[in-house]
DNA sequence: ATGTCGAATAGGATTCGA
């Protein structure tokens, strides 16, 4: 099973170079993030007509999750639990039915910035949701993935330029602790534990050349239980996405799971 | 920091979010 974490950026201005990607690179399940659409929006029978089973997260202009998935899905959640007045749409779950069942999450993470504010304050909060939600996955002792954007530099190797983020909210001591801490329960950063070099990255900024510079930061992730982390053969980061045509800004990052 | 992009509103340029 090859499951694909991909922040698209806007279904609508992207439909063209997902739909070449999803040809190409033929995903099992693609959790995507910032779709931007509302449900009824989003052009769910062109994919279905692709052969992918589509589920959707979405609200008005921002935000929105999807997942993309060849296999069957079963019990599929939308939102993360915590907070009923929170309207902002960033976390889908179902199961995968391939050989094995597979829990996967999508999550979009809030930015968090302008920092400090109230836009922080709101990402460290659904952070410790987010801890919540994975207390309980691990307790289910089952294969479970949580894959999305993050939102989060783990460590200054995964940015060209780290003195830059230092004080921002994706890179603050704050947001790395409490990255840490959910890390720290016992789950596997996928890309992590295959590759230890520095220089890999899933994002570079539309501005300031940041792709032709090779000015990029890491922070599309995959988190595993040890049930799923037993499964894990291969993670990588399909960096050549970025220089396409009217790319996103972020580029998918896989997982190959025995199940 | 900012050499950009996408969406909403409104019916073109501006604002927000990233």
């Amino acid at each position: 099973m090859r499951i694909a974490t991909f922040n698209i950026n806007g279904i609508k201005a992207r439909i063209n170079a997902l739909s070449d990607w999803l040809d190409e690179s033929k995903p099992d399940v693609a959790l995507l993030q910032e779709i931007k659409s509302v449900d009824e929006n989003f052009p769910r029978e062109h994919f279905e007509d692709m052969g992918y089973i589509v589920e959707t997260h979405g609200q008005k202009g921002f935000n929105g999750v999807a997942i993309l998935s060849k296999l069957p899905l079963e019990d599929v959640t939308r939102g993360l639990p915590g907070d009923d007045s929170d309207e902002q749409a960033r976390w889908i779950e179902a199961t995968v039915m391939g050989e094995k069942a597979v829990r996967v999450c999508g999550l979009y993470l809030p930015n968090g910035n302008p920092c400090p504010g109230p836009k922080y304050d709101y990402k460290l909060a659904w952070m410790e949701r987010l801890k919540t939600r994975a207390i309980a996955l691990l307790d289910a002792e089952e294969p479970a993935l949580m894959a999305g954007d993050y939102n989060v530099i783990p460590q200054d190797e995964d940015a060209a330029h780290p003195e830059v983020w230092q004080e921002d909210a994706l890179a603050r001591p704050e947001t790395r602790a409490a990255f840490r801490e959910i890390l720290n329960l016992g789950f596997t950063e996928a890309f992590r534990v295959r590759t230890q070099a520095p220089g890999h990255y899933s994002f570079w900024d539309y501005q300031a050349g940041a792709w032709d510079r090779n000015d990029g930061i890491r922070i599309d992730h995959h988190l595993l239980t040890p049930q799923c982390a037993d499964l894990l053969k291969e993670c990588w980061i399909e960096s050549n996405v970025r220089g396409r045509e009217k790319p996103s800004d972020h580029v998918p990052v896989w997982v190959e799971l025995d199940a």
